[in-house]
DNA sequence: AGCACGCCGACT
DNA sequence: GTCGGCGTGCTC
């Protein structure tokens, strides 16, 4: 008798934490799978789902037959199976909707059996095909330096020990060879390899060295596609037609059949976290994965994240640092940085001493870009009499103030919204209201007078907002037809610093001052990175930081270009102040249409944990208390949130994730929404 | 998610 | 009286 009668199914598109039962047709015995779509009745009405168990009975009765068998082959490996109930628990979201987000749906039978066909003839779908036009003729650079590779023992995946490897480099050369040398290794074992990165615009010359090596079979998968070509994706790499795929962070889900090795580049990157719901953190999913499926996994970064190089110091990874030679410093760039308090100059925008850098770095012929991520012209706008800042009436965050043409404007860089400029202060209706700081807008007019020969140009999202028109303006710039180039983050997105001679930081203020708890870190890795990007380049080359927090930890480890004094200074603070790695962070938001319900279900909330026995087990520690709820409005929802921060060391945080979940099923209504964020990477 | 069931207000 | 608002609960 074969004894598969019964599947266990999970719902697609209905986000339930449930599996349901269903009767498994004798005709349909030997295709019934799991891991493969099935089309069932679910009350009166015909869904798709995706077996996750087979048993052999039941105490469910009346149950329905399956019927149909979408799949000819799995969509979802048992490993992935597993994979997403470890997700469900750990980051409070139903099953049902983590598999919908993760497999494509909209896939019917007749698409697939076409699918099917076309797949033989090679190359035909080859994303990567287009690569070599896309990944422009950069070169390969030679180099006649050593670089100490750690130790000279191979890479082995069968080996003792699964524990991750945080892998901290300083140059591309040396990651790109590492990473060579350990896929390699993967692949002649017949397995398969995946490089996770942050983005698509980051490792273009990481993406180009792979292709050349793995060609078609090389998936590179970082843009977004449509459900067929995604089924597509999965297929191929499904059927092994693929050894390494090199992808942002949903791609850590593919049903890879023999997966060896996943590294996870930049692992410090904020992209890896989903910001929608399932919020998952790709990095996290990639160790987990590892873990359950026994293989390695590498973490990679230039400045690792706290919590990372955290677990490598208490020995949970294995930390590989690049070792740098004396002679290789000679490349790192200058740092200066200049204490805007001190600053003489009467705009305070420009210090003395960066205008005399520019002076010299055109001088030189080299070229100049000047960084502040700021957009408009001000900074904010401030009341010169009583200090009020002016923030926006639909969302509540900072207004920024912009020209255009003879008209001035305050506009929302959060929403959007443009408000005309109020003349005088509408707190104290006395002083006037003064833009404070400056933006890029107002860099630009001072360094067009302090320069007026240079070419200068100006990249943000006011003046590039397509990817096209960002495109030409780097281009240009990396041609050498622009002296002087102005910008936000937008600048470092495929720049080439071949002729940069100078990097100045306008204002890095904008940045520590950022309200969340890795604030310091996310600057430091920022300008870090810049600083080892720059040192790339062989002539010694200058970075200008101005900055009125001439003290602050963060930009003293950068003058220095030390990570482990950074490091230790860091997580001081966060153990001080109880924030990661010491404690876990958890935020919920209330989500609804109307304010007043969104208000009442945060009390609600917080009634509940203040008197539940959490607080005590865990020394829970709120950020919000119940007379100064902020319900911040955006678009046509409004939403209020509360972060916990929860003490780990006293006890195992399962149960408290178990209430926690409990309480969110039980007063989740159609009118507010409860969305758990675990380990958020934006607090606010 | 959808759909039924059920309990209240305001209308041909 | 009943039509329809939406709050609640269930789907193998």
């Amino acid at each position: 008798m074969n004894k598969k009668n019964v599947a266990e199914v999970i719902p697609l598109k209905i986000n339930l934490n449930k599996g349901f039962h269903y009767l498994i047709p004798s005709e349909l015995k030997s295709i019934a799978d799991i891991g493969k779509r099935v089309k069932v009745s679910f009350g009166n009405r015909k869904i798709v789902g995706v077996i996750v168990k087979i048993i052999t009975e039941t105490n469910i009765k009346n149950l329905k037959e399956i019927d149909e068998v979408i799949d000819p082959f799995p969509i979802l490996s048992p490993e992935i199976i597993n994979l997403t109930d470890w997700i469900s628990k750990y980051y409070l979201c139903p099953r049902g909707t983590i598999i919908t987000h993760i497999i494509p749906s909209q896939v019917s039978r007749k698409k697939i059996n076409s699918l099917l066909d076309n797949i033989q003839e090679k190359g035909k779908y080859s994303e990567s095909s287009g690569i070599t036009e896309k990944i422009n003729n950069n070169g390969s650079e030679k180099s006649n330096q050593q670089f100490l590779l750690f130790g000279n023992k191979s890479f082995k995946s069968g080996n003792d020990s699964y524990k991750p490897i945080l892998f901290h480099y300083h140059s591309y050369k040396v990651r790109d060879r590492y990473y060579d040398k350990c896929i390699k290794e993967i692949v002649q074992q017949g397995k398969q390899a995946l490089i996770l990165i942050p983005d698509q615009w980051s490792c273009a010359q990481l993406k180009k060295k792979m292709f050349q090596k793995y060609g078609n079979e090389l998936g590179i998968f970082d843009k977004k596609v449509n459900q067929t070509q995604k089924y597509l994706r999965f297929l191929r790499v499904e059927m092994g037609d693929i050894k390494v795929v090199i992808g942002t962070r949903s791609n850590v889900f593919l049903p890879f059949r023999n997966l060896g090795l996943i590294i996870v580049e930049q692992e410090n990157s904020l992209l890896y976290k989903e910001e929608r719901v399932p919020r998952y953190n790709a990095r996290e999913v990639a160790l987990t994965r590892g873990n359950l499926g026994s293989f390695k996994v590498i973490l990679g970064s230039f400045a690792p994240s706290i919590e990372s190089y955290w677990h490598a110091m208490n020995r949970r990874y294995i930390l590989k640092t690049e070792k740098i030679l004396v002679n290789s410093y000679q490349n790192f760039p200058e740092v200066q940085i200049v204490n805007m308090e001190d600053e003489k100059s009467f705009q305070k925008i420009i210090s003395f001493r960066l205008q005399q850098q520019i002076v010299h770095c055109l001088k030189e012929g080299d070229k100049v870009i000047l960084f502040l991520n700021r957009r408009g012209f001000a900074g904010y706008m401030v009341c010169s009499q009583c200090g009020y800042v002016v923030k926006c009436p639909n969302c509540n965050h900072l207004l920024s103030y912009h020209v255009e043409g003879n008209s001035k404007w305050v506009v929302c860089h959060v929403c959007g919204k443009k408000v005309k400029m109020e003349k005088y202060c509408p707190k104290c209706g006395k002083g006037e209201i003064k833009p404070l700081g400056a933006g890029t807008q107002h860099v630009e007019t001072l360094i067009r007078r302090m320069f007026p020969k240079a070419v200068i140009q100006r990249l943000d999202i006011d003046i590039a907002p397509k990817i096209n028109t960002q495109r030409k303006i780097i281009n240009e710039f990396n041609q050498g037809k622009i002296d002087i180039l102005i910008g936000t983050q937008l600048l470092f997105r495929e720049l080439n610093y071949q002729h940069v001679g100078l990097v100045g930081l306008i204002l890095v203020d904008h940045l520590l001052n950022i309200p969340d708890y890795k604030s310091a870190e996310l600057s430091f890795q920022f300008i870090y990175q810049l600083a080892l990007n720059f040192a790339e380049r062989k002539e010694p080359k200058k970075l200008i930081i101005q900055t009125y927090q001439f003290e602050h930890h963060g930009l003293q480890a950068i003058e220095k270009l030390n990570y482990n004094l950074f490091y230790q200074q860091e997580t001081m603070i966060r153990g001080e102040l109880d924030y990661p790695p010491f404690t876990k962070v958890i935020k919920i938001d209330f989500v609804g249409k109307k304010g007043e319900n969104v208000k009442k279900s945060a009390i609600d909330f917080i009634d509940y944990i203040q008197n539940s026995d959490l607080v005590s087990k865990y020394e829970l520690d709120f950020q919000l208390k119940k007379d100064n709820i902020i319900v911040v409005r955006e678009k046509d929802k409004n939403r209020s949130s509360c972060v916990l921060k929860i003490n780990t060391q006293k006890q195992e945080i399962d149960y408290f994730k178990k209430s926690l979940f409990q309480y969110i099923s039980k007063y989740q209504s159609r009118n507010v929404k409860l969305v758990i964020d675990i380990d958020p990477m934006k607090m606010y």
